[in-house]
DNA sequence: GATGAATGAGGGTTCATTCAT
DNA sequence: TATGAATGAACCCTCATTCAT
């Protein structure tokens, strides 16, 4: 058992998606409802009224469980990130930044309890990473993005404010969704988070 | 055994406290070289040269050797917030945020194994959070300082911007210790931190 | 999992003698190389390039796999020690103890690492055994064989020579190729095998 | 699970060897009645009236419980041969074999069953082998013997000649408690055993 | 017949926790 | 208080076998 398990096996390619969707559809919902601690194989094979043996059939031991859910996860981001950037409407700075605040925090909406554990006790999992296709693929179109506004941003090396860009979206969204306290409204936090980061990189320009 | 413990109860205020201390050592070190899913109680006992008995003797289940170690990183990241900020020489703003981010740098220097153990596994909780009493200092006193600073200022709810500062602190601290690619420089990624912080106050403003 | 597996039902005869060899070759394969603990019947139906429920088809279970082996293995001993006594030319006492040992030692020379496995994890198997009808043959030629030197025998009972006979062959053969010392030379083995049974034989002849 | 157990660790010293008594005993009465298939840890446990986790802190795992039988099985062995051995009444080479075969044969009527069960699923287990300290012991004790005798044996390599005096001893004792079959007297076949040997030994002479 | 996905009982092992000494 | 032997619930995973296609 590792808390922060890494995506041994993807579930092998099979035309049972139905079987690996309800063997995740039931992984799901015990995280939600006992967390990590309290998940267990026999247990999600019995949520999803399958044999615990189907269960290894799709996935090669337990934490490709989690690690296929935070994959899904991940890649929800993703396309919420494309989603926004790859719209040729003109923006603003400011409104990319916010159009994709907005959509990250809205994809978040889905299943928010199970967002909540997969980020609590496995953080650091749902970002688009650079390390994996899909995340870099974010990357660079952000990346791109950047560059399109270039006049308006103060830090000189993109990368690295892409970088730091990414990181702050994702904890900042995170904060909100997991313990933003009940004392500030969604709306200002929004709104917050759209002033970090475009504070941030207008930051250091003259 | 469970990825978020919360902190139950506080080791029994004892003389022994080099016991504890042994122990907590040895918690520490067992986390380091084998993560949590390495560590078990006997193993922590056998380490720091106790009996289990005597583990449980101070610390009432194991998730509460985790929590004790987070609590004094926690009160480690206090302490540098309140040093920084009971600096009575005058700073300006971008200063002061300067100096708590380099403070907090530097404490993650010491131990940094553990630390990223701790905050990779379990995170959200190094974090002055308000809900502990020295967390809420923390909270207090930068309020204070921002207060001071009001008129650099562009966000309009200063507690907001405050639990916002934090989180951004805590979560890019983070981010730079756990995961900066090795082609930005540490210089650079500290400079950014403070752009973020300063961007995010200074946003909103007229 | 029975160590010692009875052979249940032999293979249903079919036309598929083909699969039937493919499976036995990919069971012996695997034993060779895993030993019985690494042999399952999928990896023998992967390894036979067929399914498991062909497998099934023609061995009733896992055990009557390693028990055709070890019919097939015995078969050999059998086929060797008949091959020595049908043999028309006059040999002494010795002679044929000799040819019968010399032509076990070489049997064993086929597939020596599967016959280890057998005879290391299922020993008493590979004995022309009175109870199967082969064995009963092998029994009564080497009866008839020692009748025809009854002279040279100081044993009374010849069924019971018989019997200690076999017993010596079989055991000695087997220490002979699983376990003798490197420091002591095959032929000297072989002769002292021929040594041990001529030598019982002729004991107690006055 | 390996149907050939190399004895992986011995339990650990303890003034608690009513314990491991207690399990040893457990083990061998359920090898007894349902061979090593239905043999498993929880099982030895109950039936020694002690919990898993009792049976895990004086045996690193299953199979040493198998060796532990085996090693003591093999001990009796040793002690058996170098009771004989060490009787100083000055006897001759054949009543010397005799007395071996006798006191091997009675060794093997105490827990006959499981004696058979040990032997028939993990032979090789219980005869003096060279590898270990008893077994050389005994292997020297016998060479000794065999010198004091040199002028009645045959055979030119007294080394050797032990060896094989050790797997005829072995595998026809084995023999004999296994699978005689009830038409041949047990007296008969003992001495069959020495007659063998004897002739073995002698065998070769001028 | 052939296939191989599905089954699910079963078992080895771990380890948090207790409690008699 | 300290000890550490003892406990036993819990859980991951394997694999022989079945059966619908």
């Amino acid at each position: 058992m590792r808390p922060v398990p890494t995506p041994r096996k993807a579930p092998r390619q099979a035309r049972s998606q139905h079987m690996v969707e309800q063997i995740l559809q039931a992984t799901a919902r015990i995280l939600e409802e006992r967390g990590y601690a309290g998940m267990n194989t026999n247990a999600v094979a019995a949520r999803a009224g399958v044999s615990v043996g189907s269960v290894y059939q799709y996935f090669p031991n337990k934490d490709s469980l989690i690690a296929a859910l935070h994959e899904r996860h991940g890649a929800q981001m993703y396309a919420a990130v494309d989603a926004v950037l790859a719209d040729p409407r003109p923006r603003s700075l400011r409104e990319q930044l916010a159009a994709m605040v907005h959509a990250w925090l809205v994809a978040h909406q889905v299943e928010p309890e199970l967002h909540k554990v997969l980020e609590k006790e496995f953080p650091f999992f749902d970002a688009p990473s650079q390390d994996s296709p899909a995340g870099d693929n974010s990357f660079r179109r952000i990346l791109s993005m950047l560059e399109a506004h270039r006049d308006e941003i103060g830090q000189s090396d993109l990368d690295l404010a892409t970088w730091v860009l990414l990181r702050m979206m994702e904890s900042l969204v995170h904060a909100a969704v997991m313990d933003a306290p009940a004392r500030f409204a969604a709306a200002d936090i929004e709104r917050c988070i759209v002033d970090a980061l475009d504070g941030y990189l207008r930051a250091g320009a003259a």
